[in-house]
DNA sequence: CTGTTAGCGCTTTCAG
DNA sequence: CTGAAAGCGCTAACAG
């Protein structure tokens, strides 16, 4: 069968010296304990010929550190956006020479206790908990056995935890800001929330951050929102049904849509009264979800930024497990990652008439 | 800080008993060995009260068996389907009571070495090499260091690899039936491959395998291909331009499109023609992409089962995990997952003229 | 500058 | 039926 592998007595044996010395060398901390040069050379040369490689298993129980991190999310590979984040974190962590275990809960508690009882077990070195879409957990008690950082999600109750969220805020300016440098300052509505900070929906944080940078943005530049629905759900049919009851009694020359799903329903609502996107009225949206670039015309749109999402969750994850190890104090920081514009066609110049 | 994990020692003390009889207990050895109905009560009793839990890194040390496999990719997370194959084996390695590492390699030589490397560092108990997209591959020298199967690929040379594939001859099989089901017998044609065995894209297996099926059966029922077109890419575009041409000199009653891009294509030229779909042309297809369903009328397509290629791999992954524990020879086998039909809205009868 | 010794947490002979 | 002892492969005191 495969050939045993070989160990570091093996090449200490062939290179005539203890493991010890053999160890150090190969630690790099050679030079640093003043190894000679020639013994150096012989440990090196002997590990290279055996193409020796250490034993990460037993390094990990020596040390107590195993290079290796879990994901764990609500579900995951399923959806492109997910992908993304995984993909992300999955470079972070090479550039990190560390290895990732992923893990779905389909967001089942029993299933994730046992996942992290079986990360825990295998000693990782630390834990990254994402959710799929931005929301607040219960954070599972468990996960204070090892440093951890919530990904894409708020704790629901207070947490030494750090989180790693998009900054919906700022991207809430952005929409506005994109719509004002056009040139609107009028008729310009909401679509999926709005315009009063009390009409959102239940238990949505996107909703809410990017209605107050909305807000703040138009606000500030003296721009009045003309009006807005909320929509139970954010899905094509009901921004369908929002964009419908607003053209029933105004004449809006400019959407902001909570996502592109209902930008897709504003889009048919429009198209059904008789209106061009974007020279009768301009649409901005967020998310990027990849139907925005299917879109006719195409949708402009602020990103959720999965895949920097995942990177940035395994920076600052090896920043706790720094923390961890010298004795810091947990941080349990909200780290935002921005959202950048993808400008496409859907908005224009309101002059155009 | 976090307390420090509770050891097999720890319980063994606290239950008055050797770490040898606590560890025979715990292992469910204790009956076997006959060990006293009370000891092994406190035993159990004391894991219990201090949630004793076996460090799984030390356990690998001792055994050589991690209970930990590798999933490596060329492309992973990005995509819907590779996500499905992850989700699949996630979910079968979950039942197994395995963990999952996971890695991308870019289809880079050199990172796919590493990442190799670090894996069998770490002792994984077996590999699943899989590849986006049906082909062969040239298999890494590195990878006999621990079972491993191929998943959606074929090894370019000779290999003990087992290999676990969809099956697309069936599918093929099942596509021409489908259109003979529905009572068609006459001027079907191929877009994207045939109708001679040498018209196909150079290096797409499914391309060959599928052309076989409806081969067979369409000659087995005694009916004629109409005609073919090969496309230099399974694109819409290249679908659209094979479609057109097609209909310049023939008048088609059904389509097999090779797959669901080229359909979409195929779609478009048709309607450019002023023919329906399925009224005066019947499609049918292959992959079930998630675009299928998008498609007005929506696309009969025989699905390429991600989900089950995943599971399934790690399914004969632990067959060999077995056999090479057991000293048993290495397989070699090819392994097919059949490829469903989703029946929808793009084949009828061609008597409704 | 290098080697001896111990031990990470667990399983597994081998003796009692 | 149970315990003592060894050892998986490696690192880290501590001596020399």
């Amino acid at each position: 069968m495969s050939p045993r592998r070989v160990t570091l007595a093996d090449v200490a044996r062939s290179a005539g010296v203890s493991p010890t010395t053999a160890s150090l060398v190969l630690s790099g901390r050679g030079r640093e304990m003043r190894i000679s040069h020639d013994v150096e050379q012989r440990v090196l040369k002997a590990a290279d010929e055996l193409q020796y490689r250490p034993n990460a298993v037993s390094v990990g129980l020596r040390t107590g550190t195993t290079r290796t991190i879990g994901f764990v999310s609500d579900t995951v590979a399923t959806t492109r956006l997910a992908g993304d984040m995984i993909k992300g974190a999955l470079e972070a962590a090479r550039d990190r020479g560390v290895m990732l275990f992923i893990g779905e809960t389909e967001g089942d508690a029993e299933l994730e206790h046992r996942l992290l009882q079986a990360m825990h077990d295998r000693q990782v070195d630390g834990i990254i908990l994402a959710s799929m879409f931005t929301r607040t957990i219960k954070v599972p008690k468990e996960i204070t056995a090892a440093p951890a950082v919530l990904l894409n999600a708020l704790p629901k109750h207070p947490s030494p935890l750090s989180s790693v969220l998009p900054d919906e805020v700022e991207a809430g300016r952005t929409a506005a800001r994109v719509l004002l440098d056009a040139g609107h300052r009028d008729d310009i509505y909401l679509i999926g929330a709005g315009p009063g900070m009390r009409n959102v929906p239940a238990g949505s944080v996107a909703a809410v951050e990017r209605l107050v940078g909305i807000r703040e943005v138009l606000g500030e530049a003296g721009v009045k929102i003309a009006g807005g629905r909320v929509c139970r759900d954010w899905q094509p049919e009901y921004g369908l049904d929002a964009t419908r009851a607003i053209l029933a009694s105004g004449r809006p020359r400019a959407l902001i849509c909570f996502n592109d799903r209902i930008a897709l329903g504003a889009y048919q609502a429009l198209s059904d009264h008789g209106l061009k996107v974007p020279s009768d009225v301009s649409v901005v949206s967020f998310d990027d979800h990849p139907l925005a670039a299917w879109m006719r015309p195409k949708l402009t749109t602020v990103a959720l930024p999965h895949y920097d999402l995942g990177r940035r969750a395994v920076d600052v994850l090896f920043d706790e497990i720094g923390h961890h190890r010298d004795g810091t104090a947990r941080t349990g920081e909200v780290h935002r990652v921005p959202m950048p514009v993808r400008h496409r066609e859907s908005v224009a110049s309101p002059g155009a008439v």
